[in-house]
RNA sequence: GUGAAUGUAGCUCAGUUGGCAGAGCACCAGGUUGUGGCCCUGGGGGCCGAGGGUUCAAGCCCCUUCAUUCACCCCA
């Protein structure tokens, strides 16, 4: 037990799995693009401050969950726990946000957060990320609402269900807090968990999430956040949901709906699903008007959603291994180099397949080219080597003929 | 950070009150003198996670440690 092992939470892919990836990354470049978004590819490393300040300081991320150290130039740098921060930093940057001008991004990648694993979580992790900046409207929204259900039903992945709710804006979501900081003080000490006890203090919004019988039955009287919604809020959510019914998506409406970054305003959403283990969140987004001004940009708004890769996986069915078109077996040491020559031109043609470096029995070639599910089988023996031929088998008929290996040129 | 469970062959796992380390799959060879899948026979493979303790004797009991998994917390 003396070989390295990796590290905790992270995970080595080999091609069973890798291949789903490759699946939700096609598919997500076919889906984005017909809603004019385009690939986004940025580093997986940025200044602290960028996600302090970004996500919030009060949030678990960058409070607890975040890699951060100091490189040797004495910066602190942090591994990115989530996409959006980076993603803006880059608009910001490349000087393409315009407010009123819609610009569309998508990106994906590994995100890190230092957390216990458990199923559908781990250290690194990846997300698919989409972020429309510069528009304010709720038709923003709900595209990318909508472009997010394309993307799913085109990986063919059912039983999710999508919740909506409004958080509202810096105008109307402190009125709102006071409200619930307000309702939860009148009641007894002791009637919230201890856990709530304690996000009253850090963000009283939380304890409409928690799971405990108790605080869910006192939530269930607890002031509702659409009955605190300025005016402005309160259209551009009925807006959203008007369109988004009219364009059939299914959804519930989930007033509990908290999100964990602190820049979300007005629309979030989650996809959630019962199927990947404790967690549920397969996809979360929403609207952050302020953010890319927070992070030094103009004052324009955005909407995005982040999808977790790993759990999208858990949702898929397995993705089968190509078929190789031929394994080349070689019989006879002689003629190791031909056949290596020979599986060149094969390639060439466009055919895929494995060759024989060494020479085995027939019996056991025969049985690893019918175990990788190949096509064909080409054969060089002794006699095929002496006629410069190469037996060909067809693995599911069973009848082979013989080629001139010249023929090949 | 907290709690629980699990570490035995390449993989999935048995292993009784402590008494010679096993099975299935995979791999290799043979049954078939150059022909896969099915079947039969044989074979290679193990620091029983690591370290210490109890015992005539430990995979099994005790302590420590590491790793993995699941859950809490939180989130994708």
């Amino acid at each position: 037990m003396s070989a390295i092992q990796k590290i905790k939470g992270f995970a080595d892919m080999f091609p069973e799995d890798a291949r789903a990836f490759t699946r939700m990354e096609d598919a997500a470049r076919e889906v984005f693009t017909r809603y004019g978004f385009g690939e986004l590819r940025i580093p997986v490393l940025e200044r602290t401050e960028l996600f302090a300040k970004g996500i919030g300081e009060d949030t678990d991320v960058v409070g607890k969950e975040m890699y951060t150290f100091t490189d040797r130039g004495d910066r602190s740098l942090t591994l990115r726990p989530e996409a959006t921060a980076g993603a803006l930093r880059a608009c910001i940057e490349a000087g393409v946000v315009e407010p009123g001008k819609p610009s569309r991004y998508f990106a994906f990648g590994p995100m890190f957060r230092y957390e216990r694993p458990q199923k559908g979580r781990m250290r690194q992790f990846h997300q698919i990320d989409a972020e429309l900046l510069g528009s304010a409207e709720p038709q923003a929204d709900v595209e990318v609402i909508l472009m997010l259900q394309d993307y799913l039903s085109e990986l063919g992945i059912g039983e999710l269900s999508f919740e909506l709710n409004s958080l509202g804006c810096r105008e109307c979501r402190p009125n709102y807090r006071a409200a619930l900081t307000a309702y939860f003080e009148s009641l007894d000490a002791s009637a919230l968990c201890e856990d709530c006890r304690r996000r009253m203090k850090t963000n009283p919004l939380r304890v409409l999430d928690c799971k405990v019988p108790g605080c869910k039955a006192l939530v269930a009287d607890a002031p509702a956040i659409a009955d605190h919604l300025c005016g402005g809020c309160r259209d551009h959510f009925s807006a959203v949901l008007s369109l988004v019914d009219r364009a059939g998506l299914k959804y519930t409406l989930n007033p509990r709906l908290v999100r964990g970054l602190d820049y979300y305003q007005r629309t979030t959403f989650e996809v959630t699903s019962g199927a990947i283990g404790a967690q549920t969140a397969v996809a979360g987004g929403g609207r952050y008007d302020g953010l890319v001004q927070l992070l030094g940009g103009p004052d324009a708004p955005g909407v995005g959603f982040a999808c977790g890769m790993e759990r999208l996986a858990l949702l898929m069915d397995k993705q089968e291994a190509p078929r190789p078109d031929f394994f080349l077996a070689v019989t006879d040491e002689r003629a190791v180099d031909a056949a290596v020559l020979l599986a060149h031109k094969l390639r060439t043609r466009g055919l895929a397949g494995e060759c024989d470096y060494t020479s085995g029995s027939m019996k056991s070639r025969l049985r690893h080219a019918g175990r990788i599910n190949a096509k064909k089988c080409y054969i060089i023996g002794p006699d095929e080597f002496d006629a410069g031929k190469v037996t060909v088998k067809d693995m599911e008929e069973g009848g082979q003929l013989s080629l001139d290996i010249a023929a090949f040129d």
